[in-house]
DNA sequence: TAATGTGTAATATTACACATGACGGTGTAA
DNA sequence: TTACACCGTCATGTGTAATATTACACATTA
């Protein structure tokens, strides 16, 4: 079971970061914001899919949830990958073969 | 050993494409550029590490060199997160704790 | 010489992460 | 009920980056 065979989108990682974090540690996206130091608009604004969790966020949503950047920036990516698979006509890359 | 303690910024996703495909696929930066439909110029920049991989190219390199979009993506990611490191202040990140 | 490959610069478009300021809603205390 | 603090969102501006297009200079090769 490959990425690219995966029929429905992924979640958005803002969605989990909601779900799993800021509502399962009882906190507000103020609280988070500041913890992290961003700007409580830019949180809102992932939580609500709007934008997305660029290398440096994931590095401090890591340290303050205590879990790895890879989670958070593979969440990103798989996301990201999954979009930019619709975009992509297979049909018109040429495969190359090792000389 | 973990992403964190890497002492040595890892190689340029651009390096790699050109030392292990193009290099090895006896290929030229205008044969790939026009085999994955992105403009010469682009894919100069990338090869002498001035711009990134995105999504969508790895995609796309993945099916010219018949290998994963996250073999791309993650050699891109490394990248970005090895240089993210050096941004954040680790001290100013506030650790939240389970309610 | 002509064709090809390469690097680079300039320009424009589009997208997005991020910051600031303003606005409307909600809860609570006086 | 009024006043105020807190919260989420919108609007706007900025910086950066991927991408396309065009142009130029240079080197190699047929």
């Amino acid at each position: 079971m490959s990425t690219k065979s995966r029929k429905l989108a992924p979640s958005h990682p803002g969605a989990i970061l909601k779900e799993l974090f800021i509502k399962e540690y009882a906190l507000t996206i103020t609280e988070v914001a500041d913890g992290i130091g961003i700007a409580r608009v830019n949180l809102s604004a992932i939580v609500n899919e709007r934008a997305g969790i660029s290398p440096e966020l994931a590095i401090k949503l890591s340290i303050a949830f205590n879990n790895t950047p890879e989670f958070w920036i593979n969440l990103q990516s798989n996301y990201e990958m999954w979009h930019a698979e619709k975009k992509v006509n297979r049909k018109k890359i040429k495969r190359f073969v090792a000389a």
